[in-house]
RNA sequence: GGUGAUGUAGCUCAGCCGGUUAGAGCGCAGGAUUCAUAAUCCUGAGGUCGAGGGUUCAAUUCCCUCCAUCACCA
């Protein structure tokens, strides 16, 4: 009897539950009923994670305060998990007592261990909202490649990847200031002192292979110690002895988990010590997404073992949810809450078979092709699997008053080998459970589904009943059904950690509660109840309409972004002054040599100094009828060093694709270095 | 840009350490059957295993290059 303690990453706060959120949930509540099936020990614990800028800013913009903001997403997300039967044994909120004694204690650990120190760093600050501003609340010009309107962290346009500080005319998002550049004081997690036991930890079995191989990459490129501390205000829990220091969301999320745990052992009488003490001999498992490996993987559990607590036993990471083999995506309607779904489609199991059918123990992502959804679940579970229950069942209860026939030396071997084919893949099907490969689990599951129907077939239990000798007990007609619904059975306990819902369906079929352990394949003596329709199959209709109704809520949402990027097309009248236009004089042009399309302009502001502008404006003017004649010049362009020499502007001309270039002279009374606005 | 992953029949996927005519489910075509929610069963068509090189007696399977897609870059 294992003793397991096994989470789910902690949903953000912030928004809904989606449908790749459910790949998670699903894969690990899989894996845990399966474990319970087995008769372990196993708590599944779970909390919303509450703390962070951006929880602070939407209950801001709501008018709420967090508290209020995160208490009813935790009533939305609660209730989602509820219907699609991820069975937590708790699902906490990072924001509660337990978890603020814990991140507490925790710290102190570190800070008794020497791996916590201070040190002043320069951030951008929002002198209008008055707080430090998180990258991604910062927006502005790439460095790279000048894409507008870009985050403080990366390009979406170049891929680059730079500090804020880097960043052109960066605005803050929250209140559209310019930020100014500020010292702090910030708390770091001495995470390159950690690097020899995280080796050890990461590369002993501890992660799938591809992750390991992910994790050498960053050792390669040494480990950077952890800032762990922010600013107020900022809504999460505050840092012992340090006013004005709150920990980064990302210290206290994962000990969300502990104090979950802590919460269920306060109220079940569990022994939380015997679950992480660092001498433990439980088993912890996370299952997250690949995205999440960095903060499961390096700073858990360094966090964990300096501060004298016990290391995960394993990371399970999976890969991303794609819709039709795209990123999920709100103008195409595939970016589908967990709550659309359950709308539409009604019936989790379908979704959670289908995940099923598709997971396995790698971190490749998983697609959701809406149409094989459909073929697949309404071939596999009603075609193929309730239908054995559906053809065979009436003959049961028409002529042997529903009860099973199994009474293995009346029952020739043709008959006593359906039997046994479900029982050959019972080792298989729980390995593939254990090594989270349910696709494999499926597949064998429902091969045997396959083999039940041609036995049915085969034996035409139709023709035999016909005949009244045949509806006596233990004929062969009895025989069949029995057979095929005791296959039905078993299958039916194999699908139970995949299929909640619909198994215990099946169950008060067989006049059983529900199928609690594996154990309970043995049972002898098997009766049904009248076959009443089950499952139903998915109908295209209903997928369209989910699609087409996530289209519409959205469709808002989209014309508000278009409007917004119109909106960022107009510049105000600050960008426009910060051309700095000039009349200038041409004293002086020339040809350049080796250059097709330019001229060398020597220009005149009036100011005691000549600039060199070189301008593409060569296949139209003749240098010696540009000399003396007025123009525009953008004075403040950056200089740019050409093959040729240093441009230090540049002169205003029109063109189009089949005219130009024109340039542009002032008006008459116009002299050079006057300022054009 | 760097790193990693993926690319096998119309669709979704399996193919371990290289070895005889490359597999499954769904879909499709033809047939059978009528117990079952037109479900089931049988038969069949469909793939130059992303492209090009290389290693080898032999490569979908190993190596290199390229192309495409996806992810990560704290």
């Amino acid at each position: 009897m294992r003793k397991i303690l096994v989470t789910s990453a902690l949903p953000y706060a912030n928004g809904s539950i989606h449908l790749g959120h459910l790949v998670e949930y699903i894969q690990t509540d899989i894996w845990v009923r399966f474990k319970k099936m087995q008769g372990n020990e196993v708590y599944y614990v779970c909390a919303d994670d509450t703390h962070g800028t951006p929880i602070m800013l939407r209950a801001e913009k709501e008018g709420i305060t967090p508290e209020v903001l995160i208490k009813k997403v935790h009533v939305e997300h609660s209730k989602d998990f509820l219907d699609f039967f991820v069975n937590f044994d708790n699902f906490y909120s990072t924001n509660s007592s337990e978890n603020l004694k814990l991140s507490q204690d925790v710290y102190k650990k570190l800070k008794q261990n020497e791996k916590i120190y201070t040190k002043t760093i320069e951030q951008f600050y929002d002198p209008a909202k008055k707080m430090f501003l998180p990258d991604r609340f910062i927006k502005g010009e790439c460095p790279k490649c000048h894409a507008k309107d870009q985050y403080g962290d990366s390009c979406e346009v170049c891929g680059a990847t730079y500090t804020p500080t880097e960043l052109i005319n960066p605005t803050s998002s929250v209140s559209g200031s310019v930020p100014i550049k500020k010292e702090t004081e910030h708390y770091f997690f001495k995470l390159s002192e950690c690097e020899s036991f995280l080796k050890e930890w990461t590369l002993s079995g501890t992660l799938q292979q591809e992750a390991a191989n992910k994790m050498n990459e960053w050792f390669k490129s040494g480990l950077a110690d952890w800032d762990i501390s922010r600013d107020a205000p900022y809504f999460g829990f505050e840092i012992p002895d340090a006013p004005g220091k709150y920990f980064y969301v990302w210290l206290d999320a994962p000990i969300g988990y502990m104090a979950s745990f802590k919460k269920l052992c306060d109220d079940k009488k569990i022994n939380f010590d015997e679950f992480w003490n660092s001498d433990s001999k439980t088993e912890l498992y996370h299952f997250i997404g690949k995205d999440i490996l960095y903060f499961h993987a390096l700073f858990w559990p360094a966090t964990l073992k300096f501060s004298g607590f016990r290391t995960p036993t394993k990371i399970f990471a999976h890969g991303f949810l794609t819709v039709n083999a795209e990123k999920m995506s709100k103008s195409r309607g595939t970016f589908i809450t967990a709550r659309s779904y359950l709308d539409h489609i009604k019936n989790p199991d379908y979704l959670r078979y289908y995940y099923a059918a598709k997971l396995n123990s790698t971190m490749e992502d998983i697609d959701l092709n809406l149409d094989d959804f459909l073929s697949r679940v309404n071939s596999d579970l009603v075609g193929k699997f309730i239908n054995i229950a559906s053809r065979t069942s009436g003959f049961i209860h028409k002529y042997f008053d529903g009860k099973l026939y199994l009474d293995d030396t009346k029952t020739g071997t043709e008959h006593i080998s359906i039997t046994q084919k479900c029982k050959d893949i019972e080792g298989d099907v729980k390995t593939y459970f254990e090594s989270r490969e349910y696709g494999r689990a499926v597949r064998e599951i429902m091969r045997i589904a396959d083999i039940t129907n041609e036995y049915v077939n085969t034996k035409a239990p139709w023709i035999l009943a016909k005949n009244e000798e045949q509806q006596k007990q233990g004929s062969d007609l009895h025989i069949i059904c029995s057979r095929s619904l005791e296959s039905f059975r078993r299958l039916a306990i194999y699908l139970t950690p995949i299929l909640p819902k619909l198994t215990q369906d099946i169950a008060h079929f067989f006049n059983e509660k529900e199928f609690k352990l594996f154990s309970d394949l043995n049972k002898k003596n098997i009766t049904v109840n009248e076959y009443q329709h089950i499952l139903t199959r998915i109908e295209k209709k209903d997928i369209d309409m989910m699609i087409e109704s996530n289209k519409e809520s959205l469709n808002q949402n989209t014309e508000a972004s278009k409007e917004s990027e119109l909106d960022k097309s107009i510049i105000s009248i600050d960008d426009f002054i910060k051309i700095d236009l000039r009349v200038a004089l041409i004293k002086d042009a020339s040809f350049v040599e080796g250059s097709d399309s330019l001229l060398k302009l020597s220009l005149d502001l009036n100011d005691g100094r000549l600039r060199q502008v070189f301008a593409g404006i060569k296949s139209k003017y003749a240098p010696e009828k540009l000399i003396g004649k007025l123009t525009v010049m953008v004075v403040n362009l950056k200089p740019r060093q050409m093959k040729f020499g240093l441009s230090e502007g540049m002169v205003l001309a029109a063109r189009d694709q089949s005219e130009g270039p024109f340039i542009l002279y002032p008006d008459q009374g116009a002299k050079p270095g006057m300022r054009i606005k």
